[in-house]
DNA sequence: CCATTAATTTAGT
DNA sequence: ACTAAATTAATGG
């Protein structure tokens, strides 16, 4: 994995285009709420850049100096482990802000975030979006409600995690993807089995060694990283009983 | 630019 | 941990 230099990719776009968010075809729930003069503000100062697959686009520990808007692409959020464990916190889908935990707490980010595929991002500066925050309540609320709505998914992932057997954590990380990442029941796996495990928190092993009894139960049906869910209600069952 | 091969990554046991 | 398969990078034309 390369961290690419987000310095030349701005600089080489800077003359190509001058696109206005006012213009955007992507614009978040929260900025289609902005009034034109708001939206004048960010177009002036936020910047779009695009990842390739596997860049890193934040590195944990570095200060925030900007929010990344996610445009299009999916983006893991992780932190690495002393001991070289990697831990998938969720995955990001288009459409959100990256780094808004840094922008109301500490202002370094506390976790990494690399591309899943290719991806576009816009950077919005901290300050720009601070205020808008702050002069917009309905801007503010929107914010806010994809905030907690995070919080609450991950919380309530994390909490069954910590209590579930193998078994259920497999099936919880499918019904993951099918009903909040991609939002159908057949999908491709952006990622590898190493990273399919490290979402849940258990070895590849045993991680491969479920999924494939999942499929010889006629739960799923698994082609390389596309999975097609066969059998809704059994993995529902097997994700609260763990 | 495309094709072939070498090297790295990934998956399954 | 090891092997086979697949993906990606390097090379030469």
């Amino acid at each position: 994995m390369q961290v690419r230099s987000i310095y030349n990719q701005v600089i080489s776009d800077f003359s190509k285009t001058f696109n206005t968010c006012s213009d955007c075809k992507d614009k978040s729930c929260a900025a289609a709420i902005l009034r034109p003069e708001e939206l004048e503000q960010i177009s002036q100062n936020s910047k779009e850049t695009s990842f390739r697959k596997g860049d890193i686009l934040v590195q944990a520990g570095s200060m925030t100096s900007n929010i990344i808007y996610l445009k299009s692409g999916l983006v893991k959020e992780f932190v690495v482990n002393p001991g070289d464990r990697e831990q998938i916190l969720q995955i990001v889908k288009k459409y959100t802000y990256l780094g808004l935990q840094s922008l109301f707490g500490d202002r370094v980010n506390h976790y990494s975030y690399a591309a899943l595929t290719d991806v576009k991002v816009c950077y919005i500066d901290i300050n720009i979006f601070n205020r808008l925050v702050r002069e917009n309540g309905n801007f503010a609320y929107e914010i806010l409600v994809s905030v907690s709505r995070d919080s609450l998914n991950n919380f309530h992932r994390f909490m069954s995690q910590s209590q579930k057997k193998i078994y259920g954590r497999v099936a919880d990380a499918i019904l993951y993807f099918t009903r909040i990442i991609f939002e159908q029941e057949s999908f491709e796996l952006p990622f590898t089995r190493q990273e399919f495990a490290d979402l849940i928190g258990v070895s590849r092993e045993s991680a491969t060694r479920v999924l494939l009894k999942f499929q010889q139960e006629g739960l799923l049906s698994i082609h390389g990283r596309t999975i097609t869910i066969q059998n809704m209600g059994m993995l529902e069952k097997i994700s609260r009983t763990g």
